[in-house]
DNA sequence: TCCCGAAAATTGTTCGTCAAGTTATCTCAC
DNA sequence: GTGAGATAACTTGACGAACAATTTTCGGGA
């Protein structure tokens, strides 16, 4: 057996290079992302910019009509309302599932102990970022490709959120940390029930801190 | 405000029939499906139909590797179990907030009755339609445009297997019906742990079938 | 000011080309 | 005959240019 090199296509790349900027609100919503631009940018012909726009709007990363730019989407109500809903559907699922099992993968605490880790200090991306290797990682325990791939496309799109409104009005890290203890504790403890509510919680209380921001 | 009309362009129309043809089981799984194929039979260009075969792979109903030709994917054990896993984390989680609203809308009931029509009859294509169109009305209940989409994209490559596996071994129609009428009764009745149940129950079945057929 | 039409910008789609990687074929030594 | 290696054929990856269709922008009249 050969020794397996990891390559990746120009497309990829492009499209890993464009994905990380909108997740880092470097791309800013609403401002156009054209097929020209992207390729002058990247020094690529316009098909494979398009391509790379394509896929990123396929993740909802990006938002396009008929013969218009591709924007960063903005976020609003009912946005944010839609996913926290279909999150929801799969997280407290699959807390529950987890709690029966009594299944908290090394991986599962190892980003919890990061998230404590970086909760101290200030980078909200840095917060951010850990928060989502949290949930991605409990996600992943169930060893299903095509749920952690499903999450993985709303984690995105709140994460598009969570970046266009930066430090403002997130939870102190300290409440997150403690809310995520608790559902570890659920889960160890295989209390189904208590598992699907902490989370169910959890999720409620960051939506809320959205939709008041956006209120505001 | 003008009428609004419905155009489709080349490449989402190519998409749709591509689509269709796969999971009628008219481009069988194994055989490949070249870009110059694709482009040749349809006259477009190769890019068009480049495009096309990648959104086709990102919904999983085609697959590849770079610098070979994409297929459809064969049916096997683990993923037919990844896929039923996954669609149960979805629907048991959607069942049990449908009973906790009560919620039937007039397209499930509907498509509840479809069903039963069709039942009876012996066209195997027919009642698998039915069959998905009822559970994706049940998901459109919950009107979350992000859990439909997951959800949609999950039960299409259950129906790739569905199609796989033909008249072969499917449930007799009419347990299917009675098995989805406990389902309604649960959420009409409100009784939430209930709904839950009987909707994993459902799939359960389906799914030992699959794996039975697979493993003769 | 408002509306209309021309110009500019942008996407949709096609063609042709070359490079790079994969698969099939064929030959030659053994 | 058979296996290994070279060769050819096929296929995708990526680019550049071109034209049509559509949207947006903008300037000039009424």
């Amino acid at each position: 057996m050969a020794i397996q090199l990891v390559t990746q296509s120009v497309g990829d790349a492009l499209v890993t290079s464009l994905r990380e900027r909108i997740l880092a609100d470097e791309i800013t919503a609403g401002t156009a992302v054209t097929e020209a631009s992207v390729a002058t940018e990247y020094k690529v012909a316009r098909q494979t910019a398009k391509a790379g726009i394509e896929r990123l709007v396929g993740e909802g990363l990006l938002e396009r009509t008929a013969h218009r730019s591709a924007r960063v989407p903005l976020l609003d109500e009912t946005r944010v309302q839609d996913l926290y809903f279909a999150r929801g559907v799969i997280e407290v699922r699959a807390y529950e599932l987890l709690a029966s099992k009594r299944l908290l993968t090394p991986e599962a605490l190892t980003a919890h102990e990061a998230f404590q880790a970086c909760s101290t200090g200030s980078n909200v991306a840095d917060i951010v970022q850990a928060d989502v290797a949290f949930h991605r990682a409990l996600i992943d325990g169930l060893e299903s490709d095509r749920l952690s791939r499903a999450h993985s496309v709303i984690i995105n799109e709140i994460r598009l959120c969570l970046a266009q409104v930066q430090n403002a009005h997130l939870l102190a890290p300290a409440e997150i940390a403690e809310e995520h203890q608790t559902i570890i504790t659920a889960i160890r403890d295989g209390n189904v029930p208590r598992a699907g509510e902490v989370g169910l919680e959890h999720l409620r209380h960051a939506e809320r801190n959205l939709l008041e921001y956006l209120r505001r």
